[in-house]
RNA sequence: GCCCGAGUGGCGGAAUGGUAGACGCAGGGGACUCAAAAUCCCCCGCCGCAAGGUGUGCCGGUUCGAGUCCGGCCUCGGGUACCA
């Protein structure tokens, strides 16, 4: 028997798919649509299973709903600026265009042969002038609708390159490059007003049925809506112009426990103090010499400094609070300045017992909140925060506060919030204000490869917006990448034009835009993607919303919500319909797949042995593929296989092993084989170089089998580490569909297998659920399971396998194409209607009722399926392993769960 | 630090609060074969000869019944606004 040739089959199929034009989207307003995206990817160079993974489910998605009748839109491009294309051409030379398109390239070809829908006629990369032009002019036109601003704020710092860093480029407080620590620096930048739309966006985040909670959740959370007093406390002999310290707080309840007020390193208060202050100057500082991170912020060692001023509490005139500036008060959130009540917040608590153990400060710690009787330990510094916690966390209602201005008597921490701002409001203390965590956008990048930002910077008139005639604003070509900083600041021309509006010579803007931008409305570009204006309505308003949108959990909250507001940005300007205003009805966020890192520290720099071993070393990373000896875990047996190669021309006596051995036994500081460290997995991504590429899969046994795999054993959201066996086990299984299709094309087939009948209804209500749920995995194991019925089965099999093939289809869609073209289907699988379950044959006539005693299983009888429940307990007593166990007693209890279980109480 | 997830046999995993381990991988045994590969059949959580006991990261709770619900932890993963 021959086998199934993948090889030959595959390549066959995809022409004669591509020859029908099945995959091809036409607007046609007779029929219903249906939009189904995967997040496209950044062309990093070679494709990994975690987008074969992503790439795959949306395929299986389209699949299904072409067969169920829609109009598919499928398309495909590339998320295609970013810093890897210029770290390319700082490492290779090779300049950020020709290697980024050479990447998409290599990606389409190794995309092509895994047999997806994807309409390429549709395709496009971000980096395309037709794109990013498009992207001008609708920066312009939001710009002149006030949804655009420029205002100074704070980025990375390298002051020996002299260059701005990304927060990738930070390691622990250092440049990756230079090594050098990094500062806080600011710098006039644009802004989406993202802010503006706060509320509706989280209000919008209910009408969001089809996305995951945990979604909408880290959405909501990221807003960060909070209710809280803002109020200003009176200075003492303050600085002029600084008479007053506005704070908020979203816990005025607290007030009473206030021992302090703090003020971040950037606020203008602190920074008029550094002025006649040398010791304050040196410690703001100090504090700046931290990235913009919040990871970096909020985990630095809290620290203070005393400025010696002191603040009137607002509710006591006789009580005064030494101001402090402190590097964990942020300039971002709320107004940069805060009153510390270190009795019930961590953080305020964590500062204060560190300033007193280092500097020996001495700031109170006040509880405001009686704390339930036998709470209040002998250790006070803790004692107060446990009481905090009894009243949030378990909101027992047993906190009382000690104060005498109207609150004292409320329980929960809502309610006394709230009646410590109508407190403070009536008595002009302060007012309540609504605030939110999210920040406005910061979407200015000191890099050349990215969308440059049309406008122009004119002596006379200021910062001017370029004519959408002139669109697109082209990068240049001859850039340089010799030294750090901005090509484009460097470039002696690009940046020199007239002024569009009095057209004197003007300056060009040479930042470019975050790459967020470009990936927030490519999907609405997808509907008319060579239309001359940003979309077409007529498209979008058909085509849009994206149905399902399919991409993994680590875009949760930026990409999604940037893309949320983009598309209200975009109603605005006129560029997509009202409708559109949420743009993804359904999302699902698959888990990641993750490998273990490689990485060993190599040498920079000079040549001779001295020089090496004085020289830095530089953290480099490797490529599974190039590392072999792989013990789990284990650091000492893994090993660089060019090292292990080196070895072995050095010493020719040795074996691979022995090579091995020698480089197990070397010293960790070797310079000429430095240890190989493995460290746990982490998402694949071609910046760690933990990925693996399907090549060898397809190449090894073919698409199907690889489809078929990244969609077996593991739920799609779930994260799953990746090992190398299995893809065996997925090709055996789909030869053996295939011998079961040559055993009944070589058998004479007669007869009626019912059960066969009732399997095959019960494997479309299966499949089909499993695809409707994004449960894959269990689409495939019932696959599984019918393929073992049919195997077993007598009679006719041919209806049976082609309901086979058109259930693997959007699987396994060339095998499927083979089996159904050699049980007689009619046409191309890919384009048969989906099969439908009788309900008539889902139903069994009995069924096993398992007999629990105490809530432990004991035995089980076997009852019709309509039998009534008097009749269900008669037979369970009757059953012996009951009638042994009860011995006589009469049961307490006995619950009978109709159709489920019994549970016998004894 | 903060926000969000996840944790079940040797492995991937299944299980509307109702028989824990479907389905698959690996492994063991057998059949076929001169032999091997391929294929087919059977077994397979742990302890135990068995009866039985025990078991879903840890501690506690709710329930006739908990992998599932509640409280408290631990470990791992994602995000943390300039990686995409």
């Amino acid at each position: 028997m021959a086998r199934y040739n993948a090889r030959v089959a595959e390549p066959k199929w995809q022409k004669v798919w591509d020859k029908a034009g099945l995959f091809k989207a036409e607007r046609d307003d007779s029929r219903a649509k249906y939009y189904v995206l995967e997040m496209f990817p950044y062309p990093s160079g070679r494709i990994h299973i975690g987008h074969t993974r992503n790439y795959t489910m949306g395929d299986v998605v389209a699949r299904y709903k072409l067969a169920c009748g829609f109009n598919v839109l499928h398309p495909m491009g590339f998320d295609a600026f970013g810093m890897p294309a210029e770290n390319a051409a700082l490492e290779k030379g090779v300049h950020p265009g020709t290697w980024t398109y050479q990447n998409i390239a290599d990606m389409k070809a190794q995309l092509r042969p895994l047999g997806y829908t994807h309409d390429w006629s549709r395709s496009f990369a971000t980096c395309d002038p037709e794109y990013y032009g498009q992207q001008q002019a609708l920066f312009i036109d939001m710009l002149a609708a006030g949804l655009i601003y420029r205002k100074n704020a704070m980025v990375n710092w390298d002051p020996v390159d002299m260059t701005v860093l990304a927060n990738e480029q930070v390691i622990d407080g250092k440049g990756w490059r230079s090594g050098a620590v990094v500062e806080r620096r600011e710098l006039t930048q644009w802004f989406f007003r993202i802010s503006d739309y706060s509320e509706e966006l989280l209000a919008a985040i209910d009408g969001l049925k089809d996305w995951p909670e945990k979604v909408r959740i880290m959405q909501a959370n990221w807003i960060g809506k909070s209710r809280g007093l803002q109020f200003s406390f009176a200075v003492k002999d303050a600085p002029k112009g600084f008479e007053a310290l506005e704070v908020y707080t979203t816990r005025p309840d607290t007030l009473m426990g206030a021992s302090f007020a703090a003020i971040s390193p950037d606020h203008p208060l602190a920074k008029e103090l550094e002025r006649s202050n040398p010791a304050l100057a040196a410690f703001n500082a100090e504090c700046r010499r931290v990235g913009t991170s919040e990871e970096a912020l909020e985990t630095a060692e809290k620290r203070g400094f005393d400025t010696g001023l002191k603040v009137i509490h607002p509710l006591d005139p006789n009580w005064e609070l030494p101001v402090w500036v402190a590097n964990f008060v942020l300039m971002d959130y709320g107004t940069g300045a805060i009153f510390g009540v270190p009795a019930h917040d961590q953080r305020d608590f964590d500062f204060v017992h560190f300033m007193a153990q280092k500097n020996g400060a001495s700031l109170e710690i006040i509880p405001v909140f009686e704390p339930p009787a036998g709470e209040w330990g002998q250790d006070t510094a803790y004692t107060p925060m446990k009481s905090e916690k009894v009243r949030y966390s378990r909101n027992t209602a047993t906190g009382r506060f000690q104060t005498n201005f109207g609150w004292d008597e409320l329980s929960t921490g809502d309610e006394a919030v709230a009646a410590a701002i109508t407190y403070c409001e009536a008595n002009g203390i302060g007012k309540g204000v609504t605030k939110y965590r999210l920040r406005d956008w910061g979407i200015s990048r000191q890099r050349y490869w990215g969308c440059p930002i049309p406008v122009v910077h004119c002596p006379d008139c200021g910062v001017v917006p370029e004519s959408k005639a002139s669109l697109p604003i082209r990068l240049p070509d001859d850039v340089t990448f010799d030294r750090p900083g901005n090509p484009l600041d460097h470039h002696p021309t690009w940046a020199a034009t007239t002024c569009p509006n009095c057209g004197k010579p003007a300056r060009r803007e040479t930042d470019t835009m975050d790459t967020f931008v470009d990936s927030s409305w490519y999907f609405a570009r997808f509907t008319a993607p060579r239309a001359k204006t940003p979309t077409d309505m007529a498209e979008a308003s058909y085509w849009m919303n994206v149905d399902q949108y399919i991409g993994g959990v680590e875009h949760a909250i930026l990409h999604l919500l940037y893309s949320r507001f983009f598309a209200r940005a975009m109603m605005k300007t006129g560029h997509l319909p009202v409708s559109a205003i949420e743009p993804f009805n359904a999302l699902f966020t698959q888990g990641m797949v993750t490998h273990e890192i490689y990485t060993s520290f190599r040498p920079i720099g000079g040549e001779s042995p001295e020089q090496r071993a004085r020289s830095l070393r530089r953290q480099v990373y490797h490529l599974p593929e190039e590392v072999e000896g792989l013990l789990p875990g284990s650091q000492a047996r893994t090993f660089l296989k060019a090292d292990v190669d080196k070895v072995m021309a050095l010493h020719p006596q040795l074996d691979r092993e022995g090579a091995r051995d020698v480089l197990a036994r070397q010293h960790p500081d070797n310079i000429d084989f430095p240890p190989v460290y493995v460290t746990p997995t982490a998402k694949m991504s071609k910046s760690k170089k933990n990925v693996v590429d399907p090549d060898d899969i397809i190449e090894q046994y073919g698409a199907d089998t690889a489809r078929w795999f990244v969609m077996s054993d593991s739920p799609p959201e779930r994260d799953v580490e990746w090992t190398a066996s299995g893809a065996d086990g997925a090709w055996k299984h789909l030869q053996r569909v295939w011998r079961i299709v040559e055993e009944v094309l070589e058998t004479p087939q007669t007869g009626e297998d019912a059960d066969l009948t009732r399997a095959t209804h019960r494997a479309i209500a299966d499949v089909t659920a499993g695809i409707e749920g994004f449960a894959f995995n269990k689409a495939v194991a019932k696959l599984y399971e019918f393929t073992n019925t049919l195997a077993r089965a007598k009679g006719d099999r041919r209806a049976a396998m082609r309901i086979m093939a058109q259930l693997m289809q959007p699987m396994t869609p060339h095998l499927a194409e083979e089996i159904w073209a050699a049980m007689g289907g009619e046409g191309l699988v890919s384009a048969a209607k989906w099969p439908v379950a009788d309900p008539a044959m889902l139903m069994d006539s009995s069924i096993i009722l398992p007999i629990q005693i105490n809530g432990k299983r004991r035995s089980e009888i076997s009852v019709p399926v309509e039998i009534d429940n008097k009749s269900v307990e008669e037979l369970v007593l009757a059953d012996p392993t009951v009638q042994r166990i009860l011995a006589g007693q009469v049961p307490k209890k006995l619950i009978v769960v109709p159709g489920r279980i019994v549970n016998v109480v004894i």
